[in-house]
DNA sequence: ATAACCGGCCA
DNA sequence: TGGCTGGTTAT
């Protein structure tokens, strides 16, 4: 098996100079950077840590929420302290259902399909009238004031779509909203499936 | 020599159209953007504080080491209170060339003039298509991956496969898969692959 | 204590 | 949709 633990680490970094970067492999960079760092102790030893370096590299390629868990299966090759990673970022809205949402209300995700931010997750919060709002900041300035911005104004009279069977809708077309040209002809947006047909890939493997 | 003190920004500020852009001066760019910015509120007066914003910028530009000693030459002309930092931080990198970017990217900088992080200075890499990544993990995603979120290129005829979900994580690309429109005149970025032994690897392989 | 990253919000 | 922002984590 071809597998990144053949290269030989030690000997790209005698063998490479710093500036002759080899972007593809990120442990070379890692352990470069590590070297460039030990540089500024004297007396110390130069001696890259491949282990330990290997090992960080992979626990930031993993996401947060699968670092927190049991070590992956490879973990007998690194043999080295887990580095006990912080709980992650608390204002994350992908994976759970918000605490501050109303129970009857819901969460609508999208993938964006196209620009820089494509595979971009985006949220909408739709509340039982089938009002939607992008963000949570318009829904609780909404749960306050009980004020429909003009632009979330509840532009489908259509009861149906609003309730909780709505899920199954798959393609959405952004109800005529946009003065721009927008393309008619293919949806902006792509549905995700509900949780369970999800298919293989979790969530976090969209960025 | 006409040292940069000598730029009456304000005059600038007044006197140049916003696309006219003047491209030696970031401070003054910074100063514009910060000003097209501004002219969205209304009734607000568009205050720059040039002051503030030379003063962060030059803080910047000063090559840490410089910034730990004595204050430089110049800094009479600045009259500002030095910043005090502190010595020993590792990191700072903004003001040489990223060695492991390409030689045909390069790298724009833009100084953050609002809000708690304002006189931040947020870097970008562009590649020679014109694409804007924000952060170095996503250049070597791309450089890896060769997957580019595009808006400009094909209107994607299968919609379906431009979709986050069908397409995997991010890292995840299959090797030397190079699957489709590679083919442009221009040659993507080449490994200095050492005895061109690996494809672009997954990070699985390790184990 | 800085820099990088990236989710979220808004124009 | 893309840019800007700021919280959070990494260094």
């Amino acid at each position: 098996m071809i597998g990144r633990s053949e290269i030989d680490y030690e000997v790209f970094l005698d063998c490479t100079p710093l500036h002759n970067y080899v972007p593809n492999d990120p442990i070379l960079e890692a352990m470069q950077n590590q070297r460039k760092r030990l540089k500024s102790f004297e007396g110390k030893s130069s001696q890259v840590d491949e282990a330990s370096v290997k090992q960080r590299f992979h626990a930031h390629q993993t996401p947060r929420e699968n670092r927190d868990k049991v070590p992956a299966v490879a973990s007998d090759q690194l043999l080295v302290a887990q580095p006990e990673t912080k709980a992650g970022h608390k204002g994350r809205l992908h994976d759970e259902r918000p605490s501050w949402l109303p129970p009857d209300w819901h969460v609508e995700k999208e993938t964006r399909l196209q620009g820089k931010k494509a595979g971009y997750l985006d949220s909408f919060f739709v509340d039982p009238m089938g009002n939607r709002f992008r963000s949570k900041k318009k829904v609780l300035s909404f749960l306050q004031t009980e004020v429909l911005p003009r632009r979330t104004a509840n532009k489908n009279p259509n009861p149906a779509m609003a309730n909780g069977a709505g899920e199954g809708g798959r393609w959405k077309t952004p109800a005529g909203s946009s003065s721009r040209n927008l393309a008619m002809d293919e949806p902006r947006f792509c549905r995700l499936a509900p949780e369970g047909t999800l298919g293989p890939h979790t969530l976090d493997e969209i960025e």
